[in-house]
DNA sequence: GTCTATACTGTGATAGAC
DNA sequence: GTCTATCACAGTATAGAC
């Protein structure tokens, strides 16, 4: 019976459930707290009892790994997307990244959160679930290469920081901007630390705003 | 009968209590997680049932909240004592301050995550359990303002630099020090941003390893 | 595949005896 | 202050009818 038009239905239908148990999860997630999702919660909003989730995730933790690979994969499709609209010059290029991960953590705290924070107790994500993010790293060390960036350590720092600006922004200021507006300068002292070559006037820019 | 002897030994026992309880809630953050802490696994480590908590403690958060003023109060402490021996030169300094700050979180992962992070559910820290952790903040703006840092935006870049290498220390390379070994890289950067005199030779200093 | 019903565990918290 | 007993509830998971 594989691959006849009724298996592939049928198949398609299990996919489009799957799909809206996950959107489900996300909206719960964003409301109370990825740590305080509850299946009781995302049973309710997709008109399912709780139990009927276990025909199609094995797990809570299924679920939360679904949705690892789900986020990343989302934001992996939104670099490629801005990818070719990038400004080319290296310091313009590297702000129009960084407000494009600062702004899509603070605008969905919770793909943050899950994503790039621990804050699930003992949730490590699969392999399968791991891909995408790792994809993405791909795409930012291409970007840095391109700038004469290559070393690994350099990435390691940038990430920090750009991953501290995020987290003080949510922590120590949400809904706000304080953290946001120092994002440029960040980004301009990490420049002149890796010398990349000063840009054109640049602060009034604001690529991703 | 207030203040008489009888009350206040009832008083002192009742605080050694507390701080017993405060011990051994710790413990059992820092081997299963501040998230994951119980009042049965605490309770059973000082010898009591689980209610008897009440009697100290008002709720699980109070025990958070207990917790969040003793470990800033502690690390207020730490600063306070390391103060006098920190190097004068201007760079040497702040390098310290972040080898303090860093493998302090480090060696105490619960520590950083109950007073850092956003790990527990609902938790916010009462005005009181506050306080020391703004006597740090204070301690650290009165170093920045002798450095010639008075920009408060400048700080804020500071915490979430520092803050940031620490988080993916403990995120992407728990036990390892590869974020480690960007932190005196982190601080030059960072001290060439905010135009400090250049010192003398540094790297193989390493006042806090 | 989805439902109802149920089980079991663990949780923070309270009441009242001692 | 501490105990026993118990609550109300949330959480994950399974069995079996439809």
């Amino acid at each position: 019976m594989l691959g006849t038009p009724t298996s592939s239905r049928i198949a398609a239908r299990r996919e489009a459930t799957q799909r809206e148990i996950l959107a489900a999860a996300w909206d719960a997630a964003r409301e109370q707290g990825v740590a305080q999702l509850t299946l009781r919660d995302v049973a309710e909003r997709v008109g399912m009892r709780p139990p009927s989730l276990y025909s199609h995730f094995a797990s809570k933790h299924a679920i939360y790994d679904a949705m690892f690979g789900q986020g990343w994969a989302a934001y992996l499709e939104a670099c490629r997307a801005t990818r070719p609209s990038l400004p080319p010059e290296p310091r313009a290029r590297l702000r129009a990244i960084a407000h494009q991960y600062f702004d899509y953590s603070v605008a969905d705290p919770a793909w943050f959160q899950l994503l790039n924070q621990r804050l699930v107790p003992g949730f490590e994500p699969s392999a399968e679930s791991y891909a995408p993010s790792l994809a993405v790293i791909e795409i930012l060390r291409e970007e840095m290469e391109e700038m004469g960036i290559t070393d690994a350590a350099a990435m390691d720092l940038w990430v920090a920081l750009v991953g501290g600006l995020v987290a003080s922004q949510l922590a120590n200021d949400p809904g706000g901007g304080r953290y946001r507006l120092l994002l440029d300068r960040a980004v301009e002292m990490y420049a002149d630390h890796v010398g990349l070559p000063l840009g054109t006037t640049h602060r009034a820019e604001e690529e991703n705003s």
